[in-house]
Formats: C-alpha cells, structure tokens, sequence
RNA sequence: GGAGAGUUGCCGGAGUGGUCGAACGGGGCGGUCUCGAAAACCGUUGUCCGCAAUUGCGGACCAAGGGUUCGAAUCCCUUACUCUCCGCCA
C-alpha cells in the first residue's frame, strides 16, 4: 500500500511511475485526493461534536454526584441531540474511509526508476551472465525422461495419488531434495540469517499484508472449513512475523531465512512451461527475507543478488540476472531481479530465484515500522528473495549433468547428498 | 469435540458504569548526588487520526467487531486467541 502523504504530495509523479507498470492511475489518483480531502473534513466535524458531547457527559456526571437531579436531566436532553450527529457523522467518516482504503490497496507499489518500460518478459533487461553453457550430446534427454530413467521422480505416481503438478521424488531424487535443501539453509545461517521453521498455511491477516490477498486470491489453496490459505511461498509468514510490530532502529537488518514447501494453484498455465518440474503446484524452496532501514535497502538487495549468485556458482550453473520491466513487476514490487539458470536439454533459461525489495508496500499494508534515533516511529522496508527454488534447479543439474554414466552431482553438494552421481 | 476461567500500557498487575489513557510495582530514559558507579530521591515514559502548525488543541484506541447508555476498560452479543479439566491423538 502505498503512503497516502506521499500519493497527496507528489501526485503526478505517482501516475507517471505507474504507468510504468502499465498501470493507469489518473482516475484513481484522483478519487484518492478527493476522498482523503472529504475523511479530514469529516473527522474534523465530527471531533468537534464528539468533544462537545464529551463535556456535556461530563458535566451529568458531576451534576449527579452532587445530587443536582433537575440539571443533569436539562443536559441529558441536551446531549441526545448530539448523539444523532456524531452517529451520523461516524457513519459517514467509517464509510468514506472504508472506500479510501479500497481504492488505496487497489494501487500497486511504485517502480523503482531503473525498471524498464515493457509489456512481457520479452522486455527483460539481461544485467550479468555466468558460467559456461552446457555442451550436450545430441541425444541429450530433458529432466522429466531423465526422471523417469533413473526412477528418482515420478510425475505418474503423482497424478495418481493427488493430481498433475504434485510429484513423487523417490530414493536419490528424494536425497537430492533434501541436500539442496540443507545446503541452502547452511549458506543462508552462514550469510548471517536466522533460521525459522513456519506454519504452512496462514490466516487472511497475513495473506493481505505481503499483498497475495486480495489480489492473487484464486492462486492459493484456501481451507474454507477453517479459512487458512496454504503458503505460496514462506514470506508470507516469515514477513508476517513483523505484522504491527515496531522495531528498534539497531535492530535493522533482520535476517531470517526458512525452508518450506510452496502451493500455487497456478491457474491459467499450459504448454511446455508445466512440463516436468517446470511447474508444480507443490515445491520446496528456501527464502530469505530482510527488513532494512529505507536508506539501506537497496545496498542489501545487492547483498541479496550476492548471495543468490554465489549459491548458483557452487552449484556449477550457468546463469544470468534480469531485471523485469514493468510489466513484469509484481504488484507489489518496486525492483525485482529474476535468476536464471539454462537448462541444457531444454535449451531455455528457467526462473529459480526472485530477488526483490519491496521499499514501504508491504510494511504500510502490514505497520511494519521501526523507532529511529531520534524517537520518530517510520515505515521499514521489506526484501526477500528465493535462495533457492528446488525443482528449477533440479531439472538444471539433472539436463546439464547427464553423461553416459549418470548425472554428476556438483561437488559442493556431494558431502550433503553422500553420493556422486545418480544411476 | 465437551465443561470452565481468562485476554488491560514495554513487563507484572489493579480497576465492575461518571474527568481512567488508566492505580501500584518493575523496566527504559532524563536529572540530583558522586572522581566514577551503585543505592536513594525527583521527573519522564504508547500508538493512530485531525486542526493549528514554534512549544499548542481536539478525537480514537484497555484482544477484534457490534450493541445498550447523556457517559463503558467496566453491562450485553459475536468472533479470535490463551489457560485448566475431560475426550481424542503424532
């Protein structure tokens, strides 16, 4: 949620920067201010009736201590009028706020001015590109073939006992798992970040305030008997953590990082982009979200990119960083860069990590805030990032890998998953 | 799932209709004292909104939401959560 001082003061600038995100915020800019207008107004009423009232309950109050019987019942009388008013008022105040607050959470964060203009991940910006392609045999297979040569993934079994995008990962695939999984937590608690363990599913609170409600609704599983949607990802609880918190300043940066398992219903997907592990409504992945002070959270993005960057090179991956265009950028994002590693069978380059910063968005949806120095109490600024995403970065390492003997297992991995090669 | 009790400020904890934003204790911050520290004493201590904008004024907030009343932390209703006992269970 953007911050209303901010939309008030700096109008234009907020329509030019969203449109950016093809966003056409003119009509609703405009409702905004003129709705913020009418709610100062209001209040100001209002409070004036409310305080007159508050001095008449007053004075019956002493009146009836005193044993001034006639005179409080002259007041009482009085003060019944007021009561209409400030109920009517109230009413009109509640209403003009409510409909502010609709139309402000209607309004995605502002892009960063480095974003690119551009409609698709066709307008892309490649900023950096690592490692040496994979020289793959003709015959080369992609990871869903490799899967089943090997017996480690069954997409089949998966289908059978839940549904498509819900696979089965069966003896060294399933090792597999779970190094990738240790190894990302290792580097993560060796990078400074605390390790939490989050609830998969959480409440409504929580899904409005990293913005996935109500926005992407429809692509979480939602527990309608118990109204709990799964976690698309473990921001959203690792994130929630700081809901109405007020932090102090020397506690900036936090670092946490989890590992958890990830639903999306991924509504509206098709073609080669669901093949294999390519899409799945259940995955694992690894996150790590920072709450900065806002003059340094772009310095800890870089930190971030850093980070994510230095776990693919361990990995022997080649990759390359994007920064998406507006078009691209989430609703909630104000700069957001995309990794990519390429998977050699494939020949295409597959999204494993997500690094973005969120500037004040989420922390304004959530009152995410921290007391500075000088006894100011101002909004924090919320990053996180994928570090990594499991099922990418196994079809990588399984395409890129693959050789007549088996697939080899990067060294870095090997002490996680106690063996070299898959055959 | 059944029965009961509870949810108050940074923490503990009073407060059952009338200046209660809230006693008291602890903590934090500032000061006195001291070479310095401790102790003692004094003062101070939340968030949000609005008006005026230099210190000022008004309003809201005692789990959340609604209701009763001239007036509610205090009464009523709904929801959430916590605790105790029973049941079930990894």
């Amino acid at each position: 949620m953007l911050e209303l001082q901010r939309i008030r003061e700096n109008k234009e600038e907020v329509i030019e920067r969203l449109a950016v995100k093809n966003f056409h915020a003119s009509g609703i800019v405009d409702e905004i201010v003129s709705l913020d207008q009418q709610r100062r107004a209001t209040q100001k009423l209002r409070d004036d009736i409310l305080a007159q009232s508050k001095k008449l309950a007053r004075e019956i109050g002493r009146y009836f201590t005193s044993g001034e019987k006639e005179k409080a019942e002259a007041v009482r009388r009085e003060s019944l009028a007021l009561k209409e008013q400030v109920k009517t008022l109230s009413d009109e105040l509640d209403k003009i706020s409510g409909t502010l607050h609709n139309k402000l959470v209607e309004l995605p964060n502002l892009p960063h001015p480095s974003v690119p203009r551009g409609n698709s991940d066709a307008d892309n910006e490649v900023v950096f590109t690592e490692g040496e392609m994979p020289v793959l045999p003709q015959n080369a297979l992609p990871h869903w073939e490799l899967a089943d040569k090997y017996k480690i993934i069954d997409f089949d079994l998966g289908s059978k006992v839940t549904g498509a995008g819900f696979p089965f990962y069966r003896g060294k695939g399933a090792r597999l798992q779970r190094a990738l999984i240790n190894f990302f937590l290792d580097e993560a608690i060796g990078a400074g970040y605390l390790e939490y363990q989050p609830p998969l599913m959480v409440n409504e609170a929580s899904g409005f305030g990293t913005g996935q409600l109500p926005d992407k609704e429809g692509q979480m599983y939602y527990i309608g008997l118990d109204k709990l949607y799964m976690i698309p990802t473990a921001e959203v609880p690792i994130t929630n953590i700081y809901r109405h918190v007020i932090l102090k300043e020397e506690d900036l940066p936090l670092k946490n990082v989890a590992y958890s398992s990830c639903f999306r219903r991924e509504a509206g997907s098709y073609g080669k982009d669901v093949r294999g592990l390519n899409r799945l409504h259940q995955f694992d992945k690894v996150e790590i979200v920072q709450i900065q002070h806002p003059g340094k959270s772009y310095e800890t993005l870089e930190e971030m990119k850093a980070h994510v960057a230095g776990l693919l090179r361990k990995l022997e991956l080649p990759f390359r960083i994007v920064r998406l265009c507006g078009g691209d950028l989430s609703f909630t994002s104000a700069l957001t860069f995309d990794f990519e590693v390429f998977s050699g069978a494939q020949k295409r380059w597959l999204e494993v990590s997500s690094v973005s910063n969120f500037e004040s968005y989420q922390a304004n949806r959530m009152k995410l805030r921290f007391k500075g120095a000088d006894g100011k109490t101002r909004l924090a600024h919320t990053l996180n990032g994928s570090a990594l995403a499991l099922p990418r970065i196994v079809a990588a390492l399984l395409e890129n890998n693959q050789t007549a003997e088996g697939i080899k297992i990067p060294e870095a991995l090997q002490s996680y998953t106690g063996f070299e090669l898959i055959d």
